[in-house]
DNA sequence: TTCCAACCTGTAAGCGCTTACAGGATACGG
DNA sequence: CCGTATCCTGTAAGCGCTTACAGGTTGGAA
C-alpha cells in the first residue's frame, strides 16, 4: 500500500511535510503543497487513519449511544449529527441499546476503545461506570433529547415534563376529566418517564389523581398503541381522551378507536408526542408536541466539536418542545352519552 | 492514561502475554489468563484501538454508505446491522449521502482512511473510483437492496424490477388500465430505476405504452406523494390505480386522494412498494411489496465478515421481496362514471 | 535416563503517522 | 555587511499495540 513516505519520496521532500500538507497546509510553501499534492493523487495516496490515530491521540470521529434508529425519531437526528460532523472531517460511529442499560455500558466501552473524540448520549440517567470512564479519559460527552436544568452533566434537549405538562393541559383545558395514557415503558427511559410525570403532575394540579388503571404500559410500536388503546377502552369506557407518551402509541391509538368505529376527535380526542411526518397528515390530524431533533443532532456535533478543539461551551442547552394543536383533539361530548361500537 | 505495559508490569508477565489473553485467550494458560484477568480490572484498563488497528491491521469496524436514515426502510437496516456487528465486537461506521454521488465517494474514502474492514453500499451503480479504490486496497465490500444476476459486484439484495414488476401485474389483474405512476428520482438511484422500469414493461406486456404524463417524479416525502397524486388526478382524472415507487409516496397519494374526496379503493386504488409499518394500520391498508430489510442487515454483517476472515462467501444472495395484498386495491368501478368531488 | 514434541512465555521489531526540535534560508534594520 | 527575527524544512523519537521468533518447561516415548 502507498504511504506518506512513498508520497514524500515522490515529491521529494521529508514526511514531515506531507504530513503538514495534510494537516496544517498553511504551515508549508505553495511550491511544496503543490508537489506534495501532485504526488498523492498520482499515487493515489490514502492516510492511515489509525496511525494517525495513535500518532496525533485524535480519531477524528465521535461516537452516539441511541436506544434504537428504526422507529421512532433518533434516525432524523442521528442523520443531521452526521452530516455536521462530515463538514468537519469527523466519522460518526453508531451504537443502539435497545433500551437495555448494560448494552449502554458495552456500547460506550467499545466506542471508547475505538478512540472516539465525544460521545453523545440519550437521556440523562446512566451507570455511573459510565460517567466514571469518560470523565476518567476526559472525553467529552453530552446528554440529550432532555433538558435538567439541575443535572450536573452535559445536555441538549427540551424539557419533557413541562412540555408533556402543556399537551395534558390542552386536553383538561378542552374539558376533558376522564383522560386514558398509553406509554412506552418509563423504566430506563427518563424522557419517557419524564413525560408520563408531568402528564400526572398536570392531572393533580387539577385536582385528578388519575388512578394507575388508567395508565397502560405497552412497547414501542404503532400496533402497541392500539392493544394499549383497546385496553383502556375496555377497562375504562367512560374516557373522553387518550394520551400517548408517544406518536407510535397515540397513532396506534388512532387507527384501533376509529377501528371501534369511534369518531376522533367528536367521540373521543387523542394526543401524541414527538410530531412524526405522518401525523400530519392522518385523518384526523395528530395533536401532538414538536421534538426538534435535526437541531438535537446539529448542536450536538457543535458542541462535541468545540470542546474537543478546546473551546469553552455552555454546559446545557434548552430547545423548544413545542405544542402542536391538530384535528385529533376537541372539547368531549357535552352529554356523556355516547355511540360506542367494534 | 493506563496501558498494555502498566497491567502486564501489574501482573508479572510480559505485555505479549496481556495482549494474548485479550486476541487469543486459549493460547495463554489459566494462569497467567487470571493475574491478567484480574490486573485489567483493577487498573480499569481500556484498550487502544488505534495502536490495536495499527499493529494488527484490522480496525475491528465496518463501514455503512445509504442514501438515508431519516426516512424510507434503511434505518431498520443499519439498525439490525449495527446489532449484528456489534455480536462479534466490531463498530459500525455510517455515513449518508443524499442520494448525491459525490457525497458517496467522499464517503468511501473517509471510510477508509478509518481503516474499516468491510463496507455496505446501497445499490449498485457507484463511481468507477469507489470501485477501483476498494478493489485496490482489497476491503470487502458488498453492494445491498439490489439483486442483479449480472452485475459483476457483490450483492445481497432482492429483485426490484420483478417485484415491481408483479405489483403492477396485480393491479392490470384486477382490471386496471388507467395506471398513474408516482415515483422519487431515478437519477443515481438504480433501484427505484428498477421498479419505474419493472412496471413499464410490465404495461408493455400488457399491450400498454404508458406515456410520460401518467409518471410523475417528486421527492421521497409523504406531502410530494400527496402532490404527485394531486397534479397526476388533475392531468388524468381518468386514472383508476396509482402506484408508488416507494410507500411514503404511495401513502401521501392515499391521504391526497381521500381529501379529494374519492374512496379507496372504489374510486381508486393505490398500491406502494417497501411496507413501511404504517401501511398495515392505515384505512385502507396499503397494497404494497414487502422487503426485508432485517434481513439484509443481517446477511451484510454475515457477509462482509465472512470475507473479512477469510471464508469464501457466495457473491450473491438473492432474497424474495412479496407482493403484500392488501386492502388499497380493488377492481376498478365497472362502469367509467365516477363521482369525483374535492 | 535421554530425546523430542508440544506448549507457554518473553523479547523486540515494527505498524504509518505526527510533531518537537534543530538547523538552514531569507529578509530586514542598523 | 552583520545580527537577528522569521519562516520553512528535515530529522527522528515516539504513539500503544501485535506477533514472529526464540527460548524455556514439561511430559511421554524410546
Amino acid at each position: 500500500m502507498v504511504q506518506l513516505s512513498d508520497v514524500a519520496k515522490r515529491a521529494g521532500v521529508s514526511t514531515a511535510s506531507v504530513s503538514r500538507v495534510l494537516n496544517h497546509p498553511d504551515k508549508v510553501s505553495p511550491r511544496i503543497r503543490e508537489q506534495v499534492t501532485l504526488a498523492m493523487e498520482e499515487l493515489g495516496y490514502v492516510r492511515d487513519g489509525a496511525a494517525r490515530a495513535l500518532a496525533s491521540r485524535r480519531s477524528y470521529s465521535i461516537g452516539s449511544v441511541v436506544p434504537t434508529i428504526g422507529i421512532g425519531i433518533f434516525a432524523s437526528g442521528v442523520e443531521r449529527l452526521q452530516q455536521r460532523l462530515q463538514e468537519y472531517g469527523y466519522q460518526l460511529l453508531i451504537s443502539t441499546t435497545q433500551y437495555d442499560a448494560s448494552k449502554e455500558m458495552d456500547a460506550v466501552r467499545s466506542l471508547m476503545e475505538r478512540g472516539v473524540d465525544g460521545i453523545q448520549l440519550v437521556g440523562q440517567e446512566h451507570d455511573p461506570q459510565i460517567y466514571k470512564l469518560l470523565t476518567a479519559r476526559g472525553i467529552p460527552y453530552v446528554n440529550t433529547y432532555q433538558y435538567d436544568a439541575d443535572n450536573e452533566h452535559p445536555c441538549i434537549g427540551f424539557n419533557n415534563h413541562r412540555s408533556a405538562w402543556a399537551l395534558m393541559r390542552h386536553l383538561l383545558e378542552l374539558g376533558h376529566r376522564e383522560v386514558g395514557i398509553v406509554t412506552s415503558p418509563t423504566r430506563l427511559n427518563d424522557r419517557i418517564a419524564a413525560r408520563l410525570q408531568g402528564m400526572l403532575d398536570c392531572l393533580k394540579s387539577y385536582g385528578i389523581d388519575q388512578p394507575a388503571s388508567r395508565i397502560i404500559e405497552v412497547p414501542h410500536r404503532i400496533a402497541d398503541g392500539r392493544s394499549g388503546a383497546r385496553a383502556l377502552m375496555r377497562a375504562h369506557p367512560e374516557l373522553t381522551a387518550i394520551c400517548g407518551t408517544a406518536d407510535a402509541l397515540a397513532i396506534g391509538a388512532l387507527f384501533e378507536l376509529h377501528d371501534m368505529g369511534l369518531k376522533i376527535p367528536s367521540d373521543i380526542s387523542v394526543a401524541g408526542y414527538d410530531d412524526l411526518e405522518i401525523g400530519r397528515h392522518l385523518d384526523p390530524t395528530l395533536t401532538t408536541v414538536h421534538v426538534p431533533v435535526e437541531q438535537i443532532g446539529q448542536r450536538v456535533a457543535d458542541y462535541l466539536l468545540g470542546r474537543i478543539e478546546g473551546r469553552s461551551m455552555p454546559m446545557k442547552t434548552e430547545l423548544e418542545a413545542n405544542l402542536v394543536l391538530r384535528e385529533s383533539t376537541a372539547r368531549p361530548r357535552p352529554a356523556s352519552v355516547k355511540t360506542a361500537a367494534g
